[in-house]
DNA sequence: TGACATCAGGAA
DNA sequence: TCCTGATGTCAG
């Protein structure tokens, strides 16, 4: 038997499947996905096996054995494999990239070299044969190394070289000349916790006689004997010597007797270990989220791959009928994937799951720790449960038989991921749905554009408004011949649009009230706070009502400007101005790290007029606390939120009403609920709203939206402010009135008008050297041959734009160019990409060039 | 990617 | 002639 295995090299030349022959104590071990050690030229390396068959097409003589399978079982299922392959395909990356994310990062696999003492070699005599006959004589410091690699077994050389790096060459000596043997090991980063146990004998009733048999003076054994004997089930040892008070060696001189047995067990490090989550009983469900309800109930049980996406705005319950759905999945014996940007996977969140499902539940999520999340996976492995909620990546769970994923915020654009493979989760969700013939569900109070669009296909009425674009499968049968490889689809299926328009029990959505800043500013504000927003905030404090303070940090300055002059403190490496800490006093760079003192006079012109602009959120706090003396406020940022749990904290504090205001970044306007807020403010609405990005005024929309559905959301009614510089912007009128359809409508014109997706797709290509010329005769390069490339396709309109300097010139001393590759219509043409990515192979190895292509990008910078 | 072979050029 | 660094090639 051989296996087909993609190799642990992310490189061009690699990225293809190895053939390799399975031993046979190993067959019974082996299957599609496992984990496997394979000799790869002079190396050993970690694969992963793709293929299993009888013959090879490659020369048999050549084929080299398996030399170790690393996992019990498999750590992917078949159709993972596949869904990597696609991947790769789609997303343009190497196939071990795709592989590798699909596991935790404790699997990644760890080289380590170590040496022992040669078999027959050095038999601690000085004098030692060679093969060619000649005589050699050992140097002391040579013979001290032996004895001390003899000593340990063996060694990792590392830490052998650090140890003798006095006797110079000695030891990479004593390798070549065959005394010390190489070994090469593959390890994880982590492995299963395992704990010491205490297992009482399949018959516990002899304890009690065995107790009899001690001497009198044994008293601590009886007692253990006697603990056991009424608790006959194994007990972790630790608790065993806390509940009777013994020492670790009165037990194992019991175990030595026999009569009772130590194991190490594997335990899971559960993060929930402490908590207790009350049960749940299924909701009444309204009557929109009955009828939703319904069609999703039909599909799932009708076994039928279908994408729904849900359109229901902020407080319909959602919610409630993912839970539902869910309950309909999991009696149908299948199990269920929900996937959370990472910033709403709160407590809050979690507990809702749990309540419901209990112990069927994992959660995955980029706080645990490495040990937590790889225990949290192995439960979806062994199939300890069948419903797993998590970020991004948790559409890899390991599961055999999905009936339902769930997609919740789905226009989020946290669900691109952004090294590579730089994957859309929500695409990968419907691959992966058609493999299993499973429902996915794609919840938003603002869905994306792209979703938006996928539900209109086919309706004549919609589809003259949008001009849907269809390509023809057979135009794809003529692309480049790595186009579509895969039986995989994602990109051609229709979505069915449900929608839930109004708040569970009739509940009003809140009046928004836009603030026009410049208006302020003209009548002598200069605050940060408009005179309506102050009132408010006054006005909850005086009735002991919560307030949430939303201030948009992307697109906010925390630059370091001169006042005089008007220099602005840049890094050295980076095209990029340094950003300021408070908390450490220095000015850093977000790209690279670097980092200097605080100024304290100007290296231009020598003022001391410098203004630090500290991070947003700690500027409004400042001034909150000046305009409203004893104000208690709760900061919630990157800052205050990087230590384990402390989100959890501030929420609970803020819920506890042990705070006035919660003031914080976007992570404050996502599925939060609590019902004391009855103001939301949004400080700078239109901060995003400048970036140089065609999405700003969908993420526009999309944030003052969530944010405002934060209030109000119980038996109190809310209100909410927003503050702009652009009060007419037509994302923030319609977002005031709530007027998601609006919104779509216009936004959708304009995209096709400017020729933007969800019309035309787009891939993105960035090429970084530390050479300008080199870099920039590169990309010309690359733009000619895709031009080239694309002229043979003459059935899709694709257009090449640039070579331009990317928005960021320069990250780490390097420069940065890039490319655009536009195109029309719904066909995956990164096999162009690939081919014309080959032109540049040379150069990008000779001359350390780094191309990254990005399909489907979220950020164009 | 990294281990190894091969080659060119400088120092001894 | 040896050593060093650059460049090229290959992996089952």
């Amino acid at each position: 038997m051989y296996a087909k295995v993609i190799v642990d090299v992310p490189a061009k030349q690699t990225n293809h499947a190895f053939d390799y022959f399975v031993p046979e104590p190993m067959r019974d071990w082996v299957a599609v996905g496992s984990r496997v050690g394979v000799p790869f030229g002079p190396r050993k390396l970690q694969g992963f096996v793709v293929e299993l068959d009888t013959q090879v097409d490659y020369d048999p003589s050549k084929v080299k054995p398996l030399t170790e399978v690393m996992d019990l079982y498999p750590p992917l299922t078949p159709d993972l494999v596949e869904l990597a392959h696609w991947i790769s395909q789609t997303y343009v990356c190497h196939e071990v990239t795709a592989l590798q994310a699909m596991i935790p990062g404790a699997l990644k696999a760890k080289y380590e070299r170590h040496v022992k003492v040669a078999d027959g070699g050095a038999e601690g005599v000085e004098i030692e044969m060679q093969a060619d006959g000649q005589h050699k004589m050992l140097l002391p410091e040579q013979l001290e190394i032996i004895e001390y690699v003899r000593g340990k077994g063996t060694v990792e050389i590392g830490a052998l070289l650090h140890k003798f790096a006095a006797a110079g060459g000695a030891v990479k000596q004593l390798i070549v000349e065959g005394m010390l043997h190489e070994v090469q090991m593959i390890k994880d980063r982590m492995s299963a916790k395992k704990v010491l146990t205490v297992i009482p004998p399949e018959q516990p009733d002899m304890l009690w006689e065995w107790a009899e048999q001690l001497p009198a003076r044994a008293a601590k054994q009886k007692q253990v004997l006697s603990y056991l004997a009424q608790h006959p089930v194994p007990i972790k040892l630790s608790e065993l010597l806390h509940e009777v008070g013994v020492s670790a060696t009165t037990v194992k001189s019991l175990a030595e007797k026999g009569w009772l047995s130590i194991a190490e067990v594997e335990v899971f490090r559960d993060p929930y270990a402490e908590r207790t989550f009350r049960r749940t009983e299924p909701l009444p469900l309204m009557p929109a989220q009955q009828a939703v309800f319904a069609r999703i109930e039909q599909a799932v049980t009708g076994n039928t791959r279908q994408v729904f996406l849900l359109h229901g705005v902020t407080g319909s319950g959602k919610t409630e009928v993912y839970l539902q759905s869910i309950q309909t999945c999991l009696d149908e014996g299948r199990e269920a994937i929900v996937l959370v940007p990472e910033i709403s996977l709160t407590p809050q969140m979690v507990e809702r799951f749990k309540g419901r499902f209990g112990d069927q539940v994992a959660v995955l999520h980029s706080r645990l720790s490495h040990g937590e999340r790889y225990d949290e996976w192995r439960k979806i492995m062994l199939k300890q449960v069948s419903v797993v909620i998590g970020a991004r990546s948790a559409i890899f769970a390991p599961f055999t038989r999905i009936g339902l994923i769930i997609i919740d915020e789905e226009h989020e654009s946290s669900y691109k991921q952004e090294e590579s493979p730089k994957y859309h989760a929500r695409d990968v969700a419907i691959a992966r749905a058609g493999q299993h013939q499973s429902v996915v569900v794609l919840g938003s109070a603002t869905p994306s554009l792209e979703s938006m669009k996928r539900t209109l296909r086919g309706k004549a009425s919609t589809q003259q408004l949008f001009d849907m674009n269809h390509i023809q499968t057979a135009a794809a049968a003529r692309l480049p011949d790595t186009a579509v490889r895969s039986s995989i689809d994602s990109l051609n299926v229709p979505f069915e649009l449900l929608s839930m328009p109004t708040r569970v029990e009739g509940r009003p959505l809140p009046p928004v009230h836009i603030v026009d800043m410049r208006e302020e500013l003209r009548t002598g504000n200069r605050s940060m706070f408009s005179r309506p927003l102050y009132k408010a905030i006054e006005e909850r404090l005086h009735k002991k009502e919560q307030t949430v303070l939303l201030l948009n940090r992307r697109g906010y300055s925390t630059f370091v400007m001169c006042r005089t002059c008007g220099y602005v403190a840049e890094c050295p490496h980076c095209d990029i101005s340094l950003t300021y800490h408070q908390s450490s006093h220095a000015i850093r760079c977000h790209y690279c790290g670097y980092a200097e003192r605080q100024l304290t006079t100007c290296p231009s012109c020598s003022s001391e007029h410098i203004r630090h602009f500290g991070t947003g959120t700690q500027r409004v706090e400042e001034e909150l606390n000046k305009l409203f003396p004893g104000i208690r406020v709760i900061r919630m940022d990157v800052d205050t939120t990087r230590e384990k749990g402390a989100h959890e904290k501030w929420l609970t504090m803020f819920r506890n009403r042990q705070a006035d205001v919660l003031l914080g970044t976007q992570m404050v306007a996502k599925g939060l609920d609590f019902p004391h807020v009855t103001l939301v403010g949004a400080i700078a609405a239109d901060t995003v709203l400048n970036l140089p990005d065609f999405r700003a005024a969908e993420r526009t929309f999309q944030l003052l939206t969530q944010v405002a559905g934060r209030a109000g959301r119980h038996d109190l009614p809310g209100e909410v402010y927003v503050q702009t510089y652009a009060p007419e912007h037509y994302s923030i009128l319609t977002a005031s009135k709530h007027d998601y359809h609006g919104f779509m409508e216009k936004e959708m014109t304009l995209r096709q008008l400017h020729e933007y997706p969800p019309f035309y797709r787009l891939i993105l290509l960035t090429l970084s050297h530390e050479q300008l010329p080199l870099l920039m005769r590169t990309a010309e390069a690359l733009a000619a041959r895709l031009k080239e490339l694309a002229a043979e396709v003459p059935t899709i309109p694709i257009e090449i734009l640039g070579p331009v300097a990317s928005p960021i010139a320069r990250i780490k001393d390097r420069y940065r160019f890039q490319c655009m590759i536009k195109y029309r219509g719904d066909t995956a043409i990164s096999g162009l990409v690939q081919q014309a990515l080959t032109l540049l192979q040379d150069v990008e190895r000779q001359h350390k060039l780094t191309i990254s292509v990005d399909v489907d990008p979220q950020m164009l910078m």
